[in-house]
RNA sequence: GGGCGUUUAGCUCAGGGGGAGAGCGCUUCCCUGACACGGAAGAGGCCAGAGGUUCAAAUCCUCUAACGCCCA
C-alpha cells in the first residue's frame, strides 16, 4: 500500500465493478424484508448541484446501510422530463440552426426533443455515479416513458371522471416569456421597491370622483367595477353610482365588498376581473364582467385601444404619462409590494383569465392531512409537519395545463359539430353527436403531475407487478424543505388516492447547502459550488463525509471546503490505520465477519466493549435519521479511540507478536471500515479489499460486535493492567484509579492516555 | 400581519435538564518503525438578554432583541 491516500486513484474503478456485479439491486438479498427509496426524479436538463448531492447522499447512507443489514433493499432512480426547461433549451438548439418550432411542427419538434435526451440527457445520471450513489439503475425510470406516460393518462382520466379535474376559465399565473400558465407553487414571490399610483375616476353623472390606488397602472384599462368596504363611512353613500374609466371611457360601477381591505391605499379598489385573482372574484360576485387587455406576450391587446402593442410595463408608463395629462393622475408613491416571478425564467409572472385544467385539491386533501396527523407518515424533523398542514389547509386548485408540446397531452378531445369534451385513455374516433370532426386538446400536462405519481408509477401502477406489490409502499423520501409542496404533498394526496395506502412513512427533510458565507447559492449570483468539481479535487468520500457530517436534521448547511478538506484526511488516516494493521496481519486474511476474541486481553476487551457501544448508539441515530450525530460520534470513536488509543496500545504487544491481537486490531479495523461505508464507499471498499480481500464491502454484513465484556468490566481490567506497569516501572500517574474507575464513561480517556505513553514512548525506549 | 428557524470557543457550526463539544485557526514541542494529509501538550466560552419552573437550566416555559426563511 502506498503510504499516501489517494483518492481519485481508489474512486476511478469501483462504481463500474458495483454496478457489474449487481450489487445495486434488491436481488442482493432476495429473502430480505423489502426497503425501498424512490429518487425524487431530478430534472433531465439539469447537472448536479450541491442540493442534489445532499439529498442523493442521506438516501444513499440509508440504503447502503440497509442493504447491509440484509434488507433487499431499492433504491429506484429516475428523471423527470422538466416540461418548460427542456422545451427551452431544445427551442435553443433549433434557433442556431435557424428553425422556429411552429416552423417543423408538433411531432417532427417532439422527435428533437427525444433526440436530445437521448444525446445530453444522461449527464445527471453520470454525475450521480461519479458520487458513488447506489440506485439501482436496471429499474430506471423516465416520466415520459411508455409505463409512466399510462399511469399518468389513467390518473387525468379518472380524475375526470369523479369531477377532481374540471376544465375552467379561470385567473392563473402566466409567464409571458416561456408562454405558458404555470402553477401557483412555480411562483416565487420577492419583496420589491414599486410604486403606488393614486388614480381619481370621476363619477359618470357629474362633479367629484372616487380615488383609486394601484401597483399596476396599465391594468385601469382591463376595469370593469370600483369595490369598497361595505361599512367604509367613507364611501358607503356612494354604492351604487358609477364612474367614468379615465383614457377608456368606460362606465363602470361602484360595487361594496367584504373582500376590501379599507386600510389599504385609499380604500377604495378598482376591480380588473381578467388580471387580478381577487377581482376575478370580486367581478363574479357582482356581475362585473372582465375584459382581457394582455396578449400571450404580455403586449396591450386590441382592447387596450391607442396603447394597444406597447408592452405592458411601457404600457404602464404610458397610461401614467395619459392619466395625468387628462388630470386624472393624483399623485405616486413609493411602495414595497411583493412580485411573482416565474420559477424557470425569473420573468414576472402576470396573473391571467385564461381557459386551463385544474386539479379541484380540495377532497384530496383531508385524507392527506389525516395520514400525517395519525402518525401513518410521518415527518423528520417533526416541526415540518406544521408546515405541511398550513400548505395543505391554504391551498387552491392546482393549475395543470401548460401551453407547450414536450410533455403528457392531456387526453382530452373537442367535438367541432357540438360542445361535446370527450376524456379518454384511448382515441376516440367519433362524438356522441355523430361527428368525426374531433380535435384533441394542445396543451400538456404540469411535469409535476406525472412526478408525483413516482413512488408508484416508478414501480408499475396501473399494473399489478412485483415490484409493486413488494416495495410499495416505499419505506422513506427524503427531500429539501423547499419541496414540501412540490411533491411531498401531491404524492401524498395522489398516492392516497390512487393506491388506498400512504405512498411512504417517513419523511426526511433536510435544509438547503449554502454558500460559505450563509447565502442561497444561485446561479445569478455566481455563488454556487459545483459538487463535480470538489469531487475533482477532493475524492467523492470526502464531499460526502463532509456533507454527512453537516447534516443536522432540517437545518441549512453553509458549504466549507475546509470541511472537506478535513474529510478528506480523515480518508488518509483511515487508509494508514489499514497500512498499519497490515504490518501486522496478513493482507486478505480478515474474515468478512465475526471473528471476534473468545478470550479477549484487557485491550482487547476494552476496544470491543467501546465498539458495541458505539454500533448501537450509531444504530440508533441512524434510525432517527440524525446523520451528523451518528457520523460525529463515529468519526470521533474512530479517530481518538481507535486510532489514538488501541491502535497505539496495540504496539508494544504486537511487536512482540500477539496473534490474537492482531486478528483484533483487523476484525475492528473491518468493522469501522463497514460502519462508514455508507458515508464514504470508495475508500472503505478499497480499504476492505487489502484487509478481507474477497466479495464486496456493499454487500457485506452490517457489523454486531458481541457485547461480551461490559465496559464498566473491560475499563477494570485495563486499569489493572496499567496499574501493574504502573508499578512495574514506579511512575507516578497523574491520574488517580479512583478517579478512573468511578467516572462514567471517560476512564478509557484517562487510562488510555497513560497506556499510551508507557506502551509507545517507555517501553519503546527499554526494547 | 401569521408561522418557523437561528443566536454556544477567533471563524463555521453540533449538542439539548446534572461533566461545555467538533472542524478549522492559535501557542509550545516532536519528521518516533501506519499516517507531518501526522503525533503530544495547551490556551480560548457568565451557551443573545430578562424573568420563571426545578434539588439542578446552555438545555424546559414566558417575554425581549437581532438576523434569516416561509406564507399572506
Amino acid at each position: 500500500m502506498e503510504a499516501a491516500y489517494d483518492p481519485q486513484k481508489v474512486e476511478s474503478e469501483w462504481y463500474s465493478r458495483w454496478e457489474a456485479a449487481g450489487v445495486f439491486a434488491p436481488e442482493t438479498n432476495p429473502a430480505g424484508e423489502p426497503f425501498c427509496i424512490v429518487i425524487p426524479p431530478p430534472n433531465v436538463t439539469g447537472s448536479l448541484h450541491m442540493g442534489h448531492a445532499l439529498d442523493l447522499l442521506i438516501q444513499d447512507v440509508i440504503i447502503r446501510r440497509k442493504r447491509m443489514q440484509g434488507f433487499a433493499a431499492l433504491w429506484l432512480p429516475g428523471t423527470d422530463h422538466a416540461g418548460i426547461a427542456t422545451q427551452i433549451v431544445v427551442e435553443r438548439e433549433l434557433a442556431k440552426e435557424g428553425i422556429d418550432r411552429e416552423e417543423i411542427g408538433r411531432e417532427r419538434f417532439i422527435e428533437r426533443v427525444w433526440q436530445w435526451k437521448a444525446k445530453s440527457g444522461g449527464r445527471i445520471t453520470e454525475q450521480i455515479r461519479r458520487m458513488g450513489f447506489s440506485t439501482d439503475w436496471s429499474r430506471e425510470r423516465f416520466t415520459m416513458d411508455e409505463g409512466l406516460s399510462a399511469a399518468v393518462k389513467k390518473v387525468f382520466v379518472d380524475l375526470y371522471h369523479q369531477d377532481l379535474i374540471y376544465r375552467g376559465n379561470r385567473i392563473i399565473n402566466w409567464c409571458p416569456r416561456d408562454r405558458t400558465a404555470i402553477s401557483d407553487v412555480e411562483v416565487i414571490h420577492t419583496d420589491e421597491t414599486g410604486e403606488l399610483v393614486h388614480i381619481r375616476y370621476p363619477f359618470t353623472d357629474g362633479e367629484g370622483g372616487i380615488e383609486v390606488a394601484t401597483t399596476r397602472a396599465e391594468t385601469m384599462l382591463g376595469d370593469t367595477g370600483v369595490a369598497v368596504h361595505p361599512e367604509d363611512p367613507r364611501y358607503v353613500g356612494l354604492i351604487g353610482k358609477t364612474v367614468t374609466l379615465p383614457l377608456v371611457g368606460r362606465e363602470i360601477p361602484i360595487v361594496a365588498d367584504d373582500a376590501v381591505d379599507s386600510s389599504f391605499g385609499t380604500g377604495a379598489v378598482k376591480v380588473t376581473p381578467a388580471h387580478d385573482a381577487a377581482d376575478f372574484d370580486i367581478g363574479a360576485r357582482h356581475g362585473l364582467g372582465s375584459v382581457v387587455i394582455l396578449d400571450e406576450d404580455g403586449v396591450i391587446n386590441d382592447n387596450g385601444g391607442r396603447f394597444a402593442g406597447l408592452d405592458r410595463f411601457e404600457a404602464r408608463e404610458a397610461v401614467k404619462t395619459a392619466l395625468a395629462e387628462e388630470g386624472a393622475l393624483v399623485g405616486v408613491e413609493e411602495h414595497q409590494h411583493s412580485v411573482g416571478h416565474c420559477q424557470r425564467c425569473n420573468t414576472v409572472v402576470e396573473p391571467y383569465l385564461s381557459d386551463q385544467w385544474f386539479v379541484r385539491v380540495g377532497p384530496l386533501v383531508g385524507p392527506a392531512i389525516e395520514a400525517v396527523k395519525s402518525g401513518e407518515i410521518r415527518f423528520t424533523p417533526k416541526r415540518w409537519e406544521k408546515t405541511y398542514f398550513h400548505w395543505m389547509e391554504n391551498l387552491r386548485d392546482w393549475t395543470i395545463s401548460r401551453q407547450i408540446w414536450w410533455g403528457h397531452r392531456i387526453p382530452a378531445w373537442y367535438c367541432d359539430s357540438c360542445d361535446e369534451v370527450i376524456v379518454s385513455v384511448t382515441e376516440p374516433t367519433v362524438c356522441a353527436c355523430g361527428s368525426l370532426d374531433l380535435h384533441q386538446d394542445p396543451d400538456v400536462l404540469d411535469t409535476w403531475f406525472s412526478s408525483g405519481l413516482f413512488p408508484f408509477s416508478t414501480l408499475g401502477w396501473p399494473e399489478d407487478t412485483d415490484d409493486l406489490d413488494r416495495f410499495y409502499p416505499n419505506s422513506v423520501l427524503v427531500t429539501g424543505y423547499d419541496i414540501i409542496s412540490f411533491w411531498v404533498a401531491r404524492m401524498i394526496k395522489l398516492g392516497l388516492h390512487f393506491t388506498s395506502t400512504k405512498p411512504f412513512t417517513d419523511v426526511v427533510i433536510h435544509g438547503m447547502v449554502r454558500a460559505e458565507d450563509g447565502a442561497k447559492m444561485s446561479k445569478s449570483v455566481g455563488n454556487t459550488v459545483d459538487p463535480l468539481e470538489i469531487v475533482e479535487e477532493h475524492g467523492a468520500d470526502a464531499l460526502r463525509l463532509a456533507l454527512i457530517q453537516a447534516a443536522s436534521p432540517g437545518q441549512d448547511i453553509p458549504y466549507s471546503e475546509e470541511w472537506v478538506d478535513a474529510a478528506r484526511r480523515f480518508g488518509n488516516k483511515l487508509w494508514n490505520a489499514v497500512r498499519f494493521t497490515l504490518m501486522h496481519v496478513e493482507p486478505g486474511s480478515v474474515p468478512a465477519s465475526g471473528g471476534y476474541p473468545e478470550d479477549p486481553g484487557p485491550e482487547e476487551a476494552w476496544v470491543l466493549s467501546r465498539l458495541a457501544e458505539t454500533v448501537k448508539e450509531f444504530d440508533d441515530l441512524l434510525d432517527a435519521y440524525r446523520f451528523s450525530d451518528a457520523f460525529g460520534l463515529l468519526y470521533t470513536f474512530a479517530w481518538s479511540e481507535v486510532f489514538d488509543w488501541f491502535l497505539e496500545m496495540a504496539k508494544a504487544p504486537l511487536r512482540r507478536g500477539d496473534p490474537s491481537l492482531g486478528r483484533t486490531v483487523g476484525v475492528v479495523l473491518r468493522d469501522l471500515l463497514k460502519l462508514f461505508h455508507p458515508a464514504i464507499p470508495y475508500v472503505t471498499e478499497e480499504l476492505w479489499f487489502e484487509l478481507v480481500g474477497e466479495g464486496f464491502i456493499a454487500t457485506s454484513e452490517w457489523p454486531e460486535p458481541p457485547a461480551t465484556v461490559s465496559g464498566v468490566t473491560a475499563n477494570s481490567r485495563l486499569l489493572l493492567r496499567t496499574t501493574s506497569i504502573r508499578s512495574w516501572l514506579a511512575i507516578t500517574l497523574r491520574v488517580s484509579p479512583s478517579r478512573m474507575s468511578s467516572s462514567r464513561d471517560c476512564a478509557p480517556r484517562s487510562v488510555c492516555n497513560r497506556w499510551k505513553y508507557l506502551s509507545g514512548s517507555v517501553i519503546r525506549q527499554r526494547a
